[in-house]
DNA sequence: ATTATTAATTAGGCATACCAAATTTAATAA
DNA sequence: TTATTAAATTTGGTATGCCTAATTAATAAT
């Protein structure tokens, strides 16, 4: 298999097995990697035979370590190319992804080692996605939704789960950025729309805004 | 075609054109894109196709005006890139160019021209070579091979044609790096091989290596 | 002009990474 | 338990980008 394909299928496996549940099905893999599931079918069989994977036929699949390994490297190439784009370049937290998409692909760890050096080591990406250190090992912190927060609480944005320009543009429209504090005011009974406080402005936010909005209970 | 491989044969069909006659044979492209010529055959039929190349049958291929432009962007990237990773990460010259080699495959001109103007907008890569501007435009100037130099005179080093470590480390044993002044003490008769005065040590020099070095008469 | 020599092309194949359509398996609901 | 539905797989293809071996074309030498 092209190394390309390889880190793609396993960082997406990734991707699915933490937020989800450890065992990832084929359909969804199929939608993250933008290919259909009878080509899945045939990825995962490779990976399976290469050790990345231990794929169980129309059960599921999960990362092996030497899977888990690969994956988080590329986690990590990932959101410090984002970082670097952003602080360094002076990127927009709208632009980085894409970019990153490319990047991550780049076979030369000292350059990323450099860059992340570079940077004083971050901990953290442009949407508050945790990096990965050099060992794979990443920080772990429970924060929450902002989607399943309750009224009168107050709260500290600390990241975004979907990453997409149009999202991105229009949290920056309202200030809904890393770093800001806002309160819950109330929760709409009939769509369970949220109504909060942000820089002293009130704003409606949808179900699905919320649910891609990381916060801290402050 | 893939956008890479696209862009690699332009990218080779560009320096054989240049360094040599503008038609471009398909035995020496397959040597540098290190693949068969018969598989150089076929690529340069879609290429034609493309609208990027002349080819013309047993006869040989040049670049028409649109292939030609992607081509310098390329050789644009490669050359920022190689003078990006040598200036901001400390790279050394002997490792930049197997990157490049990755790197000049991002698609994003914004990405090139922010690392150009963070650089201050290089002219010269670390090799010596000049670095096309945005629009594809490239610094002539009138260097020579060592190889064609003449005893007696004074010359300075102002780039290598060879990007390898293995002849970079060499050069930079002797201190035969980018900017040192060397003087031409005579040229053995037998084998052509050069004997200089760089840094006020006398080094002798084969025909190969005189010919993978560029400078300028004093 | 004929013969070598070298370069280029053709023909037939292979591996990768996809796909659509048909079928099977598993999970869910009745 | 049986029918329904959704997910996964199999089957038979396609497009790229390479390859080797055989053939043809162009160039150089005699
Ligand atoms: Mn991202
Ligand atoms: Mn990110
Ligand atoms: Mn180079
Ligand atoms: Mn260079």
């Amino acid at each position: 298999m092209r190394q390309e394909t390889i880190e793609n299928y396993l960082k997406n496996i990734y991707h699915l097995s933490i937020g989800n549940k450890a065992i990832v099905g084929n359909f969804q893999l199929a939608e993250k990697l933008n290919i259909r599931p009878a080509s899945v079918t045939e990825g995962l069989r490779k990976l399976h035979d290469l050790k990345y994977v231990i794929y169980e036929k129309s059960y599921g699949t999960r990362l092996t370590p030497i899977g888990a390994k690969l994956a988080l490297t590329i986690v990590r190439r990932h959101r410090i190319w984002e970082t670097y784009l952003a602080k360094e370049l002076g990127f927009g937290w709208d632009e980085v992804h894409e970019i990153a998409e490319e990047l991550e692909h780049i076979q030369n760890d000292k350059l990323i080692n450099k860059l992340s050096e570079l940077l004083g080591n971050p901990v953290y990406d442009p949407h508050g996605d945790p990096i990965p250190d050099e060992k794979g090992k990443i920080k772990k912190e429970n924060f929450i939704n902002l989607s399943s927060a309750k009224p009168k609480n107050s709260y500290k944005i600390r990241g975004v789960s979907d990453h997409s320009t149009v999202f991105l543009k229009y949290l920056e429209k309202h200030r809904l950025i890393i770093g800001a504090h806002l309160k819950i005011d109330s929760i709409e009974e009939f769509d369970q729309s949220l109504i909060i406080t942000c820089n002293k402005k009130e704003v409606i936010i949808s179900p699905k805004v919320a649910d891609n909005i990381i916060v801290e209970l402050l």
